[in-house]
DNA sequence: GTTGGAGAGGCCCAATCATA
DNA sequence: TATGATTGGGCCTCTCCAAC
């Protein structure tokens, strides 16, 4: 559950480790499909739980269903498959249907998924309980398959501005947050990864940067500011 | 077998909001 | 209004998997 509402996955904002424990030791939530059911009332009647509170969180909840199938993937937990690898089986099953159906062959056909991740996949999607939860996911209404729009500029690479560029982003950008920036990029199909190697393409660069900056000054990496991000973003 | 990089978890500090 | 609980955001480190 605490996975579930992370930043990374769907990002409910409001609910952290505490409210979580509350949610589960009064017996209201078992599942992460149960979070789709809270009610302001239900969530006032917690500890340290203001009307205003309630109300933000059953608004980030609503919020959370707007994620893309990328995210919903990353959020189910499944073993070896964290934010990245999500990202990468999304491009390649754009369903939760095309996923489910797919043998361990076709998932390991994915660069970058190798049999262990491929068998870990498979199997979870085996599994009588997860397939009832993408059934109560989908009744809730959340995102279960890339939208069209956006399945059309990664079936075309040559089509988006920043295709097979690798980058890295560190420090607190002026204006973007970091999921803003990282979604930016991603839609105009560059990757955007947590660690410098030879292998990246730029480094983003905002304020108070860390290790990163260092690392990237070491390999020559090119730095690229926000407004600079942007610039390339608009070519 | 080596290397690169993703996943996972922890730490720290700032911000937010309920409570007293 | 001050205080404390909780969450958010960013970074670091270690482990382990995939690719070469």
């Amino acid at each position: 559950l605490e996975h579930w509402v992370s930043r990374d996955a769907l990002d409910i904002n409001g609910m952290g480790e505490k409210l979580v424990q509350q949610l589960v030791d009064r017996d209201v939530v078992h599942s992460v499909a149960d979070i789709y059911d809270l009610t302001t009332d239900v969530l006032y009647a917690l500890e340290r739980m203001g009307r205003k509170l309630a109300e933000k969180l059953v608004s980030a909840i609503a919020d959370s269903k707007t994620k893309p199938w990328s995210r919903v993937l990353y959020g189910l937990g499944i073993r070896h498959v964290g934010s990245v690898n999500a990202q990468l089986l999304s491009e390649k099953f754009p369903s939760v249907e095309q996923l489910a159906e797919a043998k361990t062959t076709d998932i390991e056909s994915v660069y970058g998924i190798g049999a262990e991740i491929a068998s870990s996949v498979y199997q979870w999607f085996r599994i009588p309980a997860n397939q009832t939860l993408i059934s109560r996911l989908k009744a809730a209404g959340l995102q279960l398959a890339v939208e069209t729009l956006y399945t059309t500029s990664l079936q075309d690479p040559a089509s988006v501005s920043l295709a097979g560029k690798t980058f890295v982003i560190t420090g607190t950008l002026p204006t973007l947050k970091r999921d803003e920036a990282k979604e930016l990029i991603q839609k105009a199909g560059g990757k955007v990864t947590d660690s410098v190697s030879k292998k990246t393409d730029y480094l983003v660069v905002g304020e108070e940067a860390g290790s990163k900056l260092e690392k990237a000054q070491q390999l020559g990496i090119p730095q690229l500011s926000e407004a600079q991000l942007l610039e390339m973003l608009e070519d």
